[in-house]
DNA sequence: TCTGGGGTCCTAGGACCC
DNA sequence: TCTGGGGTCCTAGGACCC
Protein backbone atom coordinates (compact mmCIF):
# COMPACT_ATOMS: atom_id res chain seq x y z
CA UNK A 1 0.00 0.00 0.00
CA UNK A 2 1.58 3.39 -0.38
CA UNK A 3 1.03 6.46 1.30
CA UNK A 4 -1.93 8.44 1.17
CA UNK A 5 -1.02 11.88 -0.73
CA UNK A 6 -3.78 14.62 0.10
CA UNK A 7 -4.02 17.79 -0.91
CA UNK A 8 -6.65 20.57 0.06
CA UNK A 9 -6.89 22.99 -2.37
CA UNK A 10 -8.33 26.13 -1.41
CA UNK A 11 -9.12 29.37 -3.08
CA UNK A 12 -7.70 32.78 -1.30
CA UNK A 13 -10.60 35.16 -0.92
CA UNK A 14 -12.57 33.91 -3.25
CA UNK A 15 -15.49 35.93 -3.12
CA UNK A 16 -13.35 38.69 -3.15
CA UNK A 17 -12.15 37.72 -6.75
CA UNK A 18 -15.41 36.41 -7.92
CA UNK A 19 -17.23 40.27 -7.27
CA UNK A 20 -14.07 41.26 -8.85
CA UNK A 21 -14.65 39.31 -11.80
CA UNK A 22 -18.31 40.21 -11.75
CA UNK A 23 -17.76 44.22 -11.93
CA UNK A 24 -14.11 44.99 -13.40
CA UNK A 25 -14.76 48.59 -13.53
CA UNK A 26 -15.88 48.95 -9.37
CA UNK A 27 -14.55 45.93 -7.08
CA UNK A 28 -12.54 45.37 -9.98
CA UNK A 29 -10.04 48.29 -9.85
CA UNK A 30 -10.00 48.79 -5.86
CA UNK A 31 -7.55 47.25 -3.35
CA UNK A 32 -10.27 47.59 -0.66
CA UNK A 33 -13.07 45.63 -1.19
CA UNK A 34 -15.72 43.78 1.19
CA UNK A 35 -18.34 41.54 0.08
CA UNK A 36 -21.07 40.92 2.31
CA UNK A 37 -24.64 41.91 3.23
CA UNK A 38 -25.77 46.04 2.81
CA UNK A 39 -23.15 48.01 4.05
CA UNK A 40 -26.09 49.54 6.19
CA UNK A 41 -28.44 46.85 7.04
CA UNK A 42 -27.82 43.90 9.93
CA UNK A 43 -25.59 42.05 7.26
CA UNK A 44 -22.10 40.41 8.13
CA UNK A 45 -18.80 40.42 5.95
CA UNK A 46 -18.51 37.29 3.62
CA UNK A 47 -14.99 38.23 2.65
CA UNK A 48 -11.93 40.93 2.71
CA UNK A 49 -9.49 41.57 0.39
CA UNK A 50 -5.74 41.43 2.18
CA UNK A 51 -5.34 44.83 1.53
CA UNK A 52 -9.36 45.41 3.49
CA UNK A 53 -7.76 42.61 6.45
CA UNK A 54 -4.94 44.97 7.10
CA UNK A 55 -7.39 47.52 8.27
CA UNK A 56 -8.95 44.74 10.89
CA UNK A 57 -11.61 43.60 8.70
CA UNK A 58 -12.57 39.67 8.39
CA UNK A 59 -15.11 37.55 7.54
CA UNK A 60 -18.32 37.30 9.81
CA UNK A 61 -17.89 40.94 11.38
CA UNK A 62 -20.61 43.20 11.16
CA UNK A 63 -20.27 45.12 7.90
CA UNK A 64 -21.38 48.44 10.31
CA UNK A 65 -18.73 47.60 11.61
CA UNK A 66 -16.13 47.29 8.56
CA UNK A 67 -17.57 50.38 7.41
CA UNK A 68 -15.61 52.04 10.31
CA UNK A 69 -12.81 50.41 10.01
CA UNK A 70 -12.40 50.50 6.14
CA UNK A 71 -14.11 53.20 5.14
CA UNK A 72 -12.37 53.62 1.55
CA UNK A 73 -13.70 50.07 0.28
CA UNK A 74 -15.65 48.82 -2.36
CA UNK A 75 -18.28 47.29 -0.46
CA UNK A 76 -19.99 44.61 -2.91
CA UNK A 77 -22.61 41.92 -2.80
CA UNK A 78 -22.72 38.18 -2.80
CA UNK A 79 -21.66 37.67 -6.74
CA UNK A 80 -23.33 34.58 -6.64
CA UNK A 81 -23.89 33.63 -10.38
CA UNK A 82 -19.69 34.35 -10.62
CA UNK A 83 -19.43 32.25 -7.34
CA UNK A 84 -21.25 29.02 -8.81
CA UNK A 85 -19.84 29.31 -12.25
CA UNK A 86 -16.17 29.41 -10.89
CA UNK A 87 -16.59 26.72 -8.82
CA UNK A 88 -17.49 24.90 -12.06
CA UNK A 89 -14.63 25.79 -13.53
CA UNK A 90 -11.88 25.14 -10.78
CA UNK A 91 -13.62 21.65 -10.20
CA UNK A 92 -12.87 20.67 -13.90
CA UNK A 93 -9.39 21.85 -13.94
CA UNK A 94 -8.42 19.45 -10.68
CA UNK A 95 -10.69 16.99 -12.03
CA UNK A 96 -7.80 16.58 -14.55
CA UNK A 97 -4.79 16.09 -12.14
CA UNK A 98 -7.51 13.45 -9.98
CA UNK A 99 -9.35 10.80 -10.28
CA UNK A 100 -10.83 11.56 -6.69
CA UNK A 101 -11.84 15.53 -5.66
CA UNK A 102 -14.36 16.19 -2.81
CA UNK A 103 -15.56 19.85 -3.12
CA UNK A 104 -15.98 20.37 0.45
CA UNK A 105 -17.65 23.85 -0.44
CA UNK A 106 -17.52 26.29 -2.63
CA UNK A 107 -14.08 27.28 -2.55
CA UNK A 108 -12.53 24.15 -1.27
CA UNK A 109 -11.24 20.95 -3.12
CA UNK A 110 -9.82 17.83 -2.01
CA UNK A 111 -7.87 15.67 -3.70
CA UNK A 112 -6.88 11.93 -3.22
CA UNK A 113 -3.50 11.38 -5.32
CA UNK A 114 -2.74 8.60 -3.59
CA UNK A 115 -0.83 5.69 -5.67
CA UNK A 116 -0.99 8.25 -8.64
CA UNK A 117 2.97 8.11 -7.99
CA UNK A 118 3.46 5.95 -11.36
CA UNK A 119 1.23 8.15 -13.38
CA UNK A 120 3.21 11.11 -12.22
CA UNK A 121 6.14 9.40 -12.67
CA UNK A 122 7.54 9.80 -8.88
CA UNK A 123 6.68 13.66 -9.12
CA UNK A 124 7.18 15.34 -5.73
CA UNK A 125 3.89 15.70 -4.27
CA UNK A 126 4.97 19.89 -3.83
CA UNK A 127 5.80 19.95 -7.52
CA UNK A 128 2.46 18.80 -8.88
CA UNK A 129 0.82 20.94 -5.87
CA UNK A 130 2.26 23.88 -8.01
CA UNK A 131 1.93 22.85 -11.19
CA UNK A 132 -2.04 22.45 -10.42
CA UNK A 133 -1.76 26.14 -8.68
CA UNK A 134 -0.33 27.19 -12.11
CA UNK A 135 -2.99 25.84 -14.46
CA UNK A 136 -6.04 27.05 -11.99
CA UNK A 137 -4.64 30.66 -12.31
CA UNK A 138 -4.31 30.40 -15.89
CA UNK A 139 -7.56 28.68 -17.05
CA UNK A 140 -9.65 30.10 -14.39
CA UNK A 141 -8.32 33.51 -13.09
CA UNK A 142 -9.08 31.78 -9.61
CA UNK A 143 -6.17 31.88 -7.15
CA UNK A 144 -5.35 28.97 -4.44
CA UNK A 145 -3.45 27.65 -2.23
CA UNK A 146 -2.60 24.25 -1.44
CA UNK A 147 -1.70 22.14 1.79
CA UNK A 148 -0.98 18.39 1.28
CA UNK A 149 -0.25 15.79 3.68
CA UNK A 150 -1.15 12.00 4.58
CA UNK A 151 -5.14 12.64 6.13
CA UNK A 152 -7.13 15.42 4.89
CA UNK A 153 -7.61 17.77 8.58
CA UNK A 154 -3.47 17.91 8.00
CA UNK A 155 -3.98 19.01 4.59
CA UNK A 156 -6.56 21.47 5.22
CA UNK A 157 -4.45 22.84 7.93
CA UNK A 158 -1.06 23.02 6.03
CA UNK A 159 -3.36 25.18 3.29
CA UNK A 160 -3.63 28.02 5.27
CA UNK A 161 0.44 28.06 6.06
CA UNK A 162 1.57 29.96 3.09
CA UNK A 163 -1.72 31.76 2.25
CA UNK A 164 -2.49 33.36 -0.51
CA UNK A 165 -0.88 31.79 -3.55
CA UNK A 166 0.48 29.50 -1.38
CA UNK A 167 1.62 25.56 -0.88
CA UNK A 168 2.61 23.44 2.13
CA UNK A 169 3.42 19.74 2.21
CA UNK A 170 3.58 17.91 5.47
CA UNK A 171 6.36 15.67 4.70
CA UNK A 172 5.46 12.15 5.84
CA UNK A 173 6.73 10.89 9.10
CA UNK A 174 6.38 14.81 10.05
CA UNK A 175 3.00 15.04 11.16
CA UNK A 176 3.31 15.17 14.74
CA UNK A 177 6.57 17.73 14.63
CA UNK A 178 4.13 19.80 12.25
CA UNK A 179 0.88 19.79 14.34
CA UNK A 180 2.97 20.65 17.64
CA UNK A 181 3.16 24.63 16.47
CA UNK A 182 -0.63 25.21 16.18
CA UNK A 183 -3.08 26.23 19.03
CA UNK A 184 -5.85 24.14 19.29
CA UNK A 185 -8.28 26.21 17.96
CA UNK A 186 -6.59 25.81 14.16
CA UNK A 187 -7.69 22.49 14.19
CA UNK A 188 -11.05 22.11 11.87
CA UNK A 189 -13.77 21.13 14.44
CA UNK A 190 -12.30 23.07 17.11
CA UNK A 191 -14.64 25.68 17.33
CA UNK A 192 -14.86 28.26 20.39
CA UNK A 193 -16.43 26.21 23.14
CA UNK A 194 -13.88 23.34 22.56
CA UNK A 195 -10.64 25.50 22.54
CA UNK A 196 -12.19 27.67 25.86
CA UNK A 197 -12.84 24.41 27.55
CA UNK A 198 -9.33 23.20 26.98
CA UNK A 199 -7.89 26.38 27.99
CA UNK A 200 -9.66 25.79 31.23
CA UNK A 201 -7.92 22.82 31.60
CA UNK A 202 -4.41 24.47 30.64
CA UNK A 203 -4.69 23.23 26.91
CA UNK A 204 -3.92 26.88 24.15
CA UNK A 205 -1.11 24.43 22.16
CA UNK A 206 -1.76 20.96 20.29
CA UNK A 207 1.84 20.38 21.69
CA UNK A 208 0.28 20.79 25.10
CA UNK A 209 -2.73 18.76 23.97
CA UNK A 210 0.02 15.98 22.41
CA UNK A 211 1.30 14.69 26.00
CA UNK A 212 -2.02 13.88 27.29
CA UNK A 213 -3.31 10.40 27.47
CA UNK A 214 -6.10 8.72 25.70
CA UNK A 215 -8.29 8.55 28.78
CA UNK A 216 -7.76 12.16 30.37
CA UNK A 217 -8.44 13.64 26.27
CA UNK A 218 -11.67 11.45 26.43
CA UNK A 219 -12.76 12.30 29.83
CA UNK A 220 -12.23 16.11 28.69
CA UNK A 221 -14.14 16.10 25.58
CA UNK A 222 -16.20 12.91 25.30
CA UNK A 223 -16.06 9.68 23.43
CA UNK A 224 -16.80 10.73 20.33
CA UNK A 225 -14.39 13.83 19.83
CA UNK A 226 -11.74 12.44 22.50
CA UNK A 227 -9.71 9.80 20.11
CA UNK A 228 -9.95 11.73 16.95
CA UNK A 229 -8.46 14.92 19.11
CA UNK A 230 -6.04 12.86 20.60
CA UNK A 231 -4.86 10.69 17.46
CA UNK A 232 -4.83 14.61 15.69
CA UNK A 233 -2.57 15.72 18.10
CA UNK A 234 0.07 13.28 17.59
CA UNK A 235 -0.16 14.11 13.75
CA UNK A 236 -2.39 10.85 13.06
CA UNK A 237 -4.53 11.91 10.65
CA UNK A 238 -7.06 8.63 9.39
CA UNK A 239 -8.98 11.16 7.07
CA UNK A 240 -9.78 10.82 3.54
CA UNK A 241 -11.47 11.96 0.59
CA UNK A 242 -14.74 10.34 -0.55
CA UNK A 243 -17.72 11.46 -2.50
CA UNK A 244 -19.86 13.67 -0.72
CA UNK A 245 -23.55 12.11 0.38
CA UNK A 246 -27.02 12.93 -0.52
CA UNK A 247 -27.87 16.57 1.03
CA UNK A 248 -29.88 16.43 4.04
CA UNK A 249 -31.49 19.27 4.73
CA UNK A 250 -33.17 22.67 2.79
CA UNK A 251 -33.82 25.60 4.31
CA UNK A 252 -34.10 28.87 4.17
CA UNK A 253 -34.07 32.15 6.31
CA UNK A 254 -34.32 35.80 6.99
CA UNK A 255 -33.05 38.30 9.08
CA UNK A 256 -35.40 41.51 9.28
CA UNK A 257 -33.76 44.68 8.99
CA UNK A 258 -36.07 45.99 12.14
CA UNK A 259 -37.32 43.38 14.59
CA UNK A 260 -41.17 42.22 13.75
CA UNK A 261 -43.82 41.67 16.40
CA UNK A 262 -47.14 41.74 14.42
CA UNK A 263 -48.28 38.43 13.89
CA UNK A 264 -50.13 38.47 10.59
CA UNK A 265 -46.89 40.55 8.99
CA UNK A 266 -44.77 37.49 10.45
CA UNK A 267 -46.91 34.84 8.70
CA UNK A 268 -46.76 36.40 5.77
CA UNK A 269 -43.00 36.07 6.06
CA UNK A 270 -43.13 32.91 6.80
CA UNK A 271 -45.34 31.56 3.52
CA UNK A 272 -43.03 33.22 1.64
CA UNK A 273 -40.01 31.34 3.69
CA UNK A 274 -42.54 28.12 2.75
CA UNK A 275 -42.79 29.35 -0.73
CA UNK A 276 -38.85 29.80 -1.33
CA UNK A 277 -38.08 26.00 0.53
CA UNK A 278 -40.77 24.02 -1.01
CA UNK A 279 -39.14 25.51 -4.72
CA UNK A 280 -35.38 24.41 -3.48
CA UNK A 281 -36.83 20.75 -2.44
CA UNK A 282 -38.28 20.48 -5.84
CA UNK A 283 -35.66 21.60 -7.91
CA UNK A 284 -33.45 19.16 -6.34
CA UNK A 285 -35.92 16.13 -7.28
CA UNK A 286 -36.87 15.88 -3.32
CA UNK A 287 -39.88 15.48 -0.98
CA UNK A 288 -39.25 15.77 2.91
CA UNK A 289 -41.00 14.51 6.20
CA UNK A 290 -40.09 17.21 8.74
CA UNK A 291 -40.58 20.58 8.47
CA UNK A 292 -38.92 23.05 10.77
CA UNK A 293 -39.50 26.88 12.07
CA UNK A 294 -36.63 28.82 13.06
CA UNK A 295 -37.52 31.83 15.09
CA UNK A 296 -34.75 34.26 16.23
CA UNK A 297 -35.79 36.62 19.23
CA UNK A 298 -33.86 40.80 19.62
CA UNK A 299 -32.22 39.31 22.25
CA UNK A 300 -30.59 36.37 19.74
CA UNK A 301 -31.86 33.46 21.61
CA UNK A 302 -33.40 30.96 19.33
CA UNK A 303 -36.12 28.66 19.36
CA UNK A 304 -37.17 25.93 17.24
CA UNK A 305 -40.16 23.51 16.34
CA UNK A 306 -40.43 20.50 14.31
CA UNK A 307 -43.06 17.75 13.10
CA UNK A 308 -42.74 14.99 10.90
CA UNK A 309 -45.13 13.48 8.83
CA UNK A 310 -46.06 9.94 8.25
CA UNK A 311 -45.80 10.54 4.20
CA UNK A 312 -43.29 12.83 2.66
CA UNK A 313 -44.76 16.15 1.05
CA UNK A 314 -43.18 18.84 -1.49
CA UNK A 315 -45.59 21.32 -2.27
CA UNK A 316 -45.55 24.73 -0.60
CA UNK A 317 -49.20 24.58 0.27
CA UNK A 318 -48.32 21.64 2.66
CA UNK A 319 -45.34 23.20 3.76
CA UNK A 320 -46.57 26.22 4.90
CA UNK A 321 -49.56 24.85 6.76
CA UNK A 322 -47.36 22.73 8.97
CA UNK A 323 -45.31 25.96 9.47
CA UNK A 324 -47.62 28.19 10.42
CA UNK A 325 -48.89 25.59 12.68
CA UNK A 326 -45.61 25.05 14.24
CA UNK A 327 -44.90 29.11 14.47
CA UNK A 328 -48.03 29.19 16.36
CA UNK A 329 -46.98 26.83 19.02
CA UNK A 330 -43.35 28.85 19.15
CA UNK A 331 -45.11 32.21 19.76
CA UNK A 332 -47.61 30.97 22.09
CA UNK A 333 -44.15 29.76 23.96
CA UNK A 334 -42.94 33.12 23.78
CA UNK A 335 -44.08 36.38 22.78
CA UNK A 336 -41.71 39.63 21.70
CA UNK A 337 -40.38 40.99 18.68
CA UNK A 338 -38.78 38.09 16.08
CA UNK A 339 -35.31 39.14 14.47
CA UNK A 340 -34.97 35.85 12.19
CA UNK A 341 -37.80 33.23 10.70
CA UNK A 342 -36.48 30.07 9.10
CA UNK A 343 -38.17 27.65 7.34
CA UNK A 344 -36.64 24.49 6.48
CA UNK A 345 -37.46 20.63 5.90
CA UNK A 346 -35.50 17.13 6.40
CA UNK A 347 -36.20 13.43 6.11
CA UNK A 348 -35.70 14.03 2.55
CA UNK A 349 -36.19 11.39 -0.02
CA UNK A 350 -36.15 11.16 -4.14
CA UNK A 351 -39.58 12.43 -5.49
CA UNK A 352 -41.71 9.60 -6.92
CA UNK A 353 -43.46 9.57 -9.79
CA UNK A 354 -45.84 7.54 -8.44
CA UNK A 355 -49.88 6.78 -9.56
CA UNK A 356 -51.85 9.72 -8.80
CA UNK A 357 -54.62 7.50 -7.34
CA UNK A 358 -51.94 6.52 -5.30
CA UNK A 359 -50.98 9.27 -3.54
CA UNK A 360 -54.29 11.16 -3.62
CA UNK A 361 -55.06 12.48 -0.17
CA UNK A 362 -52.68 10.20 1.32
CA UNK A 363 -53.81 9.79 5.04
CA UNK A 364 -51.98 12.07 7.53
CA UNK A 365 -49.92 14.37 4.89
CA UNK A 366 -52.43 16.18 4.64
CA UNK A 367 -51.35 16.53 0.49
CA UNK A 368 -53.03 16.10 -2.29
CA UNK A 369 -52.32 15.34 -5.82
CA UNK A 370 -53.46 18.89 -6.57
CA UNK A 371 -51.32 20.61 -4.40
CA UNK A 372 -48.66 19.11 -6.02
CA UNK A 373 -49.77 19.75 -9.42
CA UNK A 374 -50.37 23.42 -8.50
CA UNK A 375 -46.84 23.52 -7.20
CA UNK A 376 -45.24 21.53 -10.39
CA UNK A 377 -47.16 24.67 -12.33
CA UNK A 378 -45.89 27.54 -10.42
CA UNK A 379 -42.23 25.94 -10.43
CA UNK A 380 -42.63 26.09 -14.68
CA UNK A 381 -43.86 29.43 -14.55
CA UNK A 382 -40.88 30.61 -12.19
CA UNK A 383 -38.33 28.88 -14.46
CA UNK A 384 -39.96 30.67 -17.44
CA UNK A 385 -40.25 34.11 -16.54
CA UNK A 386 -38.57 34.32 -13.27
CA UNK A 387 -38.42 34.23 -10.08
CA UNK A 388 -41.34 36.97 -8.49
CA UNK A 389 -44.02 35.96 -11.26
CA UNK A 390 -46.20 33.73 -9.30
CA UNK A 391 -46.14 34.46 -5.72
CA UNK A 392 -48.77 33.44 -3.47
CA UNK A 393 -51.96 36.11 -3.93
CA UNK A 394 -51.50 37.21 -0.20
CA UNK A 395 -47.78 38.18 -0.79
CA UNK A 396 -48.56 39.79 -4.23
CA UNK A 397 -51.47 41.53 -2.71
CA UNK A 398 -48.81 43.51 -0.36
CA UNK A 399 -47.38 47.06 -1.40
CA UNK A 400 -44.81 46.33 -3.67
CA UNK A 401 -42.04 48.64 -1.57
CA UNK A 402 -42.85 46.02 1.34
CA UNK A 403 -42.56 43.05 -0.76
CA UNK A 404 -38.70 44.16 -0.76
CA UNK A 405 -38.00 45.00 2.42
CA UNK A 406 -35.80 42.20 3.50
CA UNK A 407 -34.88 40.14 1.08
CA UNK A 408 -31.67 38.70 0.96
CA UNK A 409 -28.15 40.37 0.12
CA UNK A 410 -27.90 37.67 -3.06
CA UNK A 411 -30.78 39.47 -4.34
CA UNK A 412 -29.54 42.50 -4.19
CA UNK A 413 -27.16 41.64 -6.75
CA UNK A 414 -29.51 41.58 -10.04
C1' DT B 1 -19.49 46.44 17.07
C1' DC B 2 -24.00 44.09 17.68
C1' DT B 3 -23.92 39.91 15.42
C1' DG B 4 -26.00 36.31 7.57
C1' DG B 5 -27.47 32.16 5.39
C1' DG B 6 -26.72 27.64 4.04
C1' DG B 7 -25.56 23.45 5.77
C1' DT B 8 -23.66 18.98 8.93
C1' DC B 9 -23.18 16.48 13.10
C1' DC B 10 -23.81 15.41 18.08
C1' DT B 11 -26.33 14.94 22.49
C1' DA B 12 -29.97 13.91 25.46
C1' DG B 13 -34.53 12.84 26.96
C1' DG B 14 -38.94 10.69 26.10
C1' DA B 15 -42.05 7.55 23.56
C1' DC B 16 -42.75 3.17 22.09
C1' DC B 17 -41.78 -1.66 21.21
C1' DC B 18 -39.96 -6.22 22.20
C1' DT C 1 -44.04 -5.93 42.78
C1' DC C 2 -42.22 -1.42 41.77
C1' DT C 3 -38.96 -2.14 38.12
C1' DG C 4 -34.59 -5.05 32.99
C1' DG C 5 -32.39 -3.71 28.89
C1' DG C 6 -31.91 -2.63 24.05
C1' DG C 7 -33.27 -0.51 19.72
C1' DT C 8 -35.36 3.05 17.06
C1' DC C 9 -37.66 7.22 16.21
C1' DC C 10 -38.72 11.95 17.27
C1' DT C 11 -37.74 16.57 19.10
C1' DA C 12 -34.94 20.59 20.81
C1' DG C 13 -30.82 22.69 21.27
C1' DG C 14 -26.14 23.66 20.32
C1' DA C 15 -21.37 23.45 18.20
C1' DC C 16 -19.21 23.97 14.14
C1' DC C 17 -17.97 24.94 9.09
C1' DC C 18 -17.59 28.16 4.96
Amino acid sequence: MSEPRILLADCDSYFVRCAMLADPEGAGRSELVIVGGSPTGRGVVTSASYAARAFGVHAGMPMATAVRLCPGAVFAPVPGEVVRGKHVEVRAVLDDFSPVVEAASVDEFYLDLTGTELMYHGEPLEQTALRIQREVMERTGISISIGGATGRTLAKIAASVNKPFGVCIVPPGGEAEFMARFPVSDIPGVGPALAESLRRRGVTMVRDLAVQDLATVVSWVGDSRGPWLHRLARGEDGGRVSRRGPQKSVSHERTFPMDISDREELETRLLMLAVETGASLRAEGLRARTVTVRVRYADFTDRSASRTAPEPIESDRAIYAVARELFRELLARRAGGIRLLGVGVSKLGPEQEAEPELFADVEGSGETERDRRLAEASDKLRGKYGRGTLVPARIANRDPKDRHRGRGDSEAES
